[in-house]
DNA sequence: CATATTAAGTCAATAGTGCTGACCTATTTA
DNA sequence: TAAATAGGTCAGCACTATTGACTTAATATG
């Protein structure tokens, strides 16, 4: 974080931009409210996953590898096809970093008893230290949001966010169904 | 869409994996809550972006043109260094995509008159209508999801992220100071 | 006034991660 | 038995981020 503190350091000035004349009125007055959902959403999303990258690239890992890491985490023996219509990524992109991942011990994988040709994904204990490891500095930053805002917040929060996405999204989180777009 | 989903046709089919012991148990009774909080922000985070990256696909732009030409409209007149600070890139990373917006006649420049080493960023017409074309996708998307979440919900959903996100984004969002980490 | 600092720009190389399309093998299904 | 499917590989490419070095013009400082 020093690091990258200094690397922007002409940007420690932040210069107010001048005054000019403002956008064109909106006729909404909830318009405001939603354009800041943009805002919201990027920066909580930018700094929530800033912490765990901050952890990953010790390892000479990315973003994509703990996405893998996590949703094996989350659904051990999952197939490959599986974490592919959660992530919504191709074979490709995935057989990378599983690949990774696997070469590095983080995750095992077993062929299916009915189905032969199904691999089922699981992390070994050394992936499973890791995923803890790397979500303790999320959880720090959770546990602190949760604490601030409260459980009422907290249910708000949850609410608008299932909301937010899609159908396949949510029926995963819900484990009702399948997770593909809808 | 469609094309994303044939795309993914080998995964139409999801197989729920085969029962395995469960995670080992934990003695935080919030710690599924806090777990929870990765796959929603990452699940609402990609549908929220991927309705944006629809269009932008259109254009041959991408997500980094879009952060650019939302902090520009947000923030007319902005320095470049301002936009640095937000958006937390590199100076290399923020030309490649600031000198195509600019090319495509998206952003105009105009010389600071303090200090003329300044360049203050604004959107053209051009600019306007794309950056709210872009925003018309998502603003569907956040309309259904605070309408269906109500307004309880969205005060607390807005609570929240305003915690996750680090004191800069705060200081932004709030027009109270520097948008730098701390 | 001379020098140091700063805003912005450019260049080059590299890396992570996503895509497309084609093709292959082994297994399962019809 | 042939068709379909799970998973894998290969190759090429694109987007977007980084690093570090260097340059020019303008401003700040002593």
């Amino acid at each position: 974080m020093l690091k990258a503190k200094s690397r922007y350091a002409n940007a420690d000035r932040f210069v107010p931009p001048p005054k000019l004349p403002p956008p064109t009125p909106v006729v909404d007055l909830s318009e405001p409210e939603m354009r800041a959902a943009q805002d919201l959403l990027f920066f909580a999303y930018r700094d929530f996953t800033n912490v765990a990258d901050n952890v990953l690239e010790e390892l000479g890992l990315g973003r994509a590898h703990h996405r893998a890491l996590h949703f094996i985490g989350r659904n051990p023996g999952i197939t490959v096809s599986g974490l592919l219509a959660i992530l919504r990524i191709t074979k490709q992109s995935l057989a990378r970093v599983l690949n990774a991942l696997m070469d590095d011990g983080y995750v095992g994988q077993a062929a299916g008893f009915e189905d032969r040709r199904l691999r089922l994904l699981t992390l070994t204990e050394k992936g499973h230290a890791l995923e803890e490891r790397v979500f303790a500095a999320q959880r720090d930053k959770v546990a602190k949001a949760y604490q601030t805002a409260g459980p009422a917040s907290v249910h708000g929060f949850q609410v608008v966010m299932r909301a937010m996405m899609d159908h396949g999204a949510r029926a995963y989180m819900d484990g009702t169904g399948s997770p593909e777009d809808t």
